[in-house]
DNA sequence: TCTCCGGACTTTTAGACAGCATGTC
DNA sequence: CTAAAAGTCCGGAGA
């Protein structure tokens, strides 16, 4: 189908041939004849970097500039939201405003309201949906990208409920991957459903072993034993590979190994424009291993890592000056990021019980980044077999079928969160209602029978009774009390705010950090680190030591929450040197974590500790102890002992800046008003950058000065220099 | 007596959404 | 119920 032959408002077509389209790839003219264009539901199930996006593109412009309204798109990752607003972006000439909004950035939600497509994360609009956002009606159109993860077995349940708040009241457009019940899918969504396989770029499908490469076709090819050689060919094609892996640690050591074999490939401007990139990499051990295999060519990609660097290495990746990733799921479902040729090493994963197989699903995501569509005509994807028998994995992931997905509504944290939310936030009014509700979901569709969630929710509903999140009057309708709508507004999980209503009492009578930073790392909203066997010894001593600071029981050996409450205690040590301005070096080495993981745990302390006081404000709060939660909420923010907190109130002063300032002297805002910028310039890292934003935020008369300009005037900041 | 090596045994293991009010080194 | 690689410990051989 051509371009021109859209049915489509003729701008969108101008823009689209602007980009270099004239012709649609078949599931994508498929799809636009569906009735998509018509207003009717639409799920699509076809192969990553197959055009999906276009076609929603095409979709929500169409809708927009038709009828008026908002689109809302919803994406599984915060970097995905950065890479779809990116995308989206170029509507705007059309007059179209496009935002983005995920937990990072811009939550004043009602701002959002003069945007037509919003970018979100599946969360973000659920907490939007919550906190009854008024432009929620306008809402016209809802585009579910990676829509097949309702089968995750954490966050499905959340994109479940948005899709059944949002059945009937928008339109829907469904994008999914290749999975095994699609159609069930489309029933349940009302939806008309495209499923294809056909793919831009050809995809070619083989294992590996033992230095030969079956090919799905029948032909093979003989290679050096080792797999690494399909990695090192690639790039003596001049092309690019990414391997999977299932470990950090795997991915570090396979990167520095084909590093060394890569290195001899690379021409002198790779080399510089490496060197580049290595020198604009922070340093700590977990850098220092990176920039060993960088200097090779090949980088790791995984959790461990910061989003900066994480950024990096994608962008070096796409511009083609790093030759191969070594990744770990990080990269499957991540950014865009397609190589001619994918190597999966691993087809098993640990999994809390054990090794279990990768879903078909996933190894399929990862042999879809095959191919980049404009450089190659065919990608390559290659399992290798290493200890599996080939024969398996062919059956298994190349000629295998996707798995079906199922709902995970039932999931107890979700689904206690959600029956709260439906209660307080969604006026859902008795436990008919809250029925009627649950007969719409996915799983009712899918199961038929929802005997069981009903049991489950009513369970819930006593829970939130009996700890007066909700309330329930004599005709048994229930009562949104205010504990409960504040919990469900800030997103945390209700078992979370019982810790903490619990907790009250106890942080009154002796508020410290240590027992209010265990008590964060022992709610479920907490990803707490693990402590490993050598160190429980450790921690389990610190824990004693420290026995009249927690506010909770240390748990006997015996007791299964044991294992959990050494890494409580583990979390809570790291939390408490970051406040005590430990660097972050010194973290990474004592704790054996990455700087991934401690940024992680910073997040997920700061957004508790924020909740923390909120839910305290409900009930009767001692001014002083609101203070020092207060403080310590800003002393967690940004890692400072107390007597830094006025100074890292300052623009661009964190805990390093505002260390330096106050070891120099400068210990508060007084001081820097007073002190000569001359001065103030001479503390390591203090620059005039720096100190410009200083006496702006400040309220400070000055200007900089160009060479030529008389350099007398008051306030210059020149002036001073002399 | 010290060092090195190998085998037996032990330990470890992917990822990442949410609030709110503005700016880290 | 299912694995595999790296780390640790210990004993024995050799210097």
């Amino acid at each position: 189908m051509k371009v021109d032959e859209l049915p489509v408002d003729e701008r969108i077509k101008r823009v689209i041939r602007g980009r270099g389209i004239e012709e649609l790839y078949p599931p994508q003219a498929e799809a636009l004849k569906s009735g998509v264009l018509e207003g009717k539901n639409l799920v699509l199930a076809i192969p990553t970097a197959s055009g999906k996006t276009l076609v929603s593109e095409i979709v929500m412009v169409n809708k927009l500039l038709s009828e008026g309204g908002k689109a809302v798109y919803l994406v599984p990752l915060k970097a995905l939201a950065e890479e779809k607003y990116r995308e989206f972006k170029e509507w705007e000439v059309l007059g179209l405003r496009v935002a983005a909004t995920t937990g990072d950035y811009d939550s004043t939600d009602e701002w959002l309201g003069r945007y037509d497509i919003i970018v979100a994360t599946a969360e973000k609009f659920d907490s939007l949906l919550r906190h009854g956002v008024s432009w929620i009606k306008d809402v016209k159109l809802v585009v579910a990208d990676e829509v097949h993860l309702i089968g995750s077995y954490d966050r499905g349940a959340t994109l479940e409920m948005i899709l059944t708040h949002m059945l009937g009241k928008a339109q829907i457009l469904a994008l999914s991957a290749t999975v095994g019940n699609a159609e069930e899918l489309a029933e349940w969504l009302d939806a008309s459903l495209v499923v294809s396989d056909w793919r831009p770029v050809e995809l070619r499908k083989g294992v590996f072993h033992l230095g030969q490469l079956f090919w799905e076709d029948g032909k093979i090819d003989r290679y050096p034993e080792n797999w690494e050689s399909l990695a090192v060919d690639a790039v003596k094609k001049g092309k690019q590979a990414l391997v999977f892996v299932n470990t950090r640690r795997g991915a570090e050591k396979e990167a520095i190994s084909l590093s060394s074999k890569v290195s001899k490939l690379l021409t002198k401007p790779e080399t510089r424009r490496l060197e580049e990139l290595i020198s604009s990499i922070e340093d700590n051990p977990t850098t220092e291993k990176l920039k060993r295999a960088l200097r090779g060519g090949v980088a790791f990609h995984h959790a461990g890592l910061s989003r900066t660097e994480r950024t990096l290495i994608e962008d070096a990746f796409r511009s083609r000056t790093v030759k191969v990733i070594v990744a770990t799921p990080t990269l499957a479902a991540g950014v865009n990021t397609p190589a001619f040729r994918v190597i999966i090493r691993d087809t098993k994963r640990y999994a809390n019980f054990g090794w279990i197989d990768i879903p078909v699903l996933e190894i399929q995501q990862m042999m879809g980044r095959a191919g980049r569509p404009k450089y190659d005509k065919v990608g390559e994807a290659i399992i290798v077999a290493r200890t599996e028998d080939p024969k398996k994995l062919i059956d298994k992931y190349i000629h295998g079928k996707p798995e079906k997905l199922f709902s995970m509504l039932a999931n107890e944290q979700t689904f206690r969160s959600q029956v709260l939310a439906l209660i307080t936030n969604f006026g859902v009014e008795d436990f008919r209602e809250l029925i009627e509700f649950l007969s719409r979901t996915f799983y009712a569709h899918q199961r038929g029978d929802t005997s069981s969630l009903e049991y489950k929710a009513k369970d819930i509903v006593y829970f939130l009774i009996e700890n007066e999140f909700i309330d329930m009057d004599i005709e048994n309708r229930f009562i949104a009390l205010p504990f409960g709508k504040r919990t469900s507004q800030l997103y945390i999980d209700p078992l979370t705010a019982k810790k903490f209503k619990d907790a009250f009492p106890a942080i009154e009578r002796n508020p410290n950090p240590f027992g209010i930073f265990q008590l964060l790392a022992s709610t479920p909203d907490m990803a707490t680190l693990t402590a490993r066997r050598r160190e429980m010894e450790d921690y389990l001593d610190l824990a004693y030591e420290m026995e009249e600071h927690l506010y909770s029981n240390i748990p006997y050996y015996e007791d299964s929450r044991f294992q959990g409450f050494l890494g409580q205690v583990k979390t809570a040590k790291v939390l408490l040197d970051w406040i005590n301005e430990v660097p972050e070096a010194r973290i990474y080495e004592t704790y054996n974590i990455d700087p991934g993981d401690l940024y992680r745990v910073l997040e997920l302390a700061d957004w508790l500790m924020y909740s923390l006081i909120e839910l305290y404000k409900l009930f009767e709060p001692k001014e002083d102890v609101l203070q020092y939660l207060r403080d310590l909420h800003l002393r967690l923010r940004h890692g400072v002992r107390e007597e830094l907190l006025e100074l890292v109130k300052l623009p661009n002063i964190g805990r390093r800046r505002a260390r330096a300032l106050y070891n120099a002297g400068f210990r508060s805002v007084d001081d820097i008003l007073k002190a000569k910028p001359k001065d103030l310039l001479q503390v390591e890292g203090i620059g005039l950058k720096i100190l410009e934003g200083i006496y702006r935020h400040l309220g400070v008369e000055y200007t900089i000065s160009e060479k030529e300009k008389p350099k007398k005037r008051k306030g210059n900041l020149y002036d001073f220099l002399k």
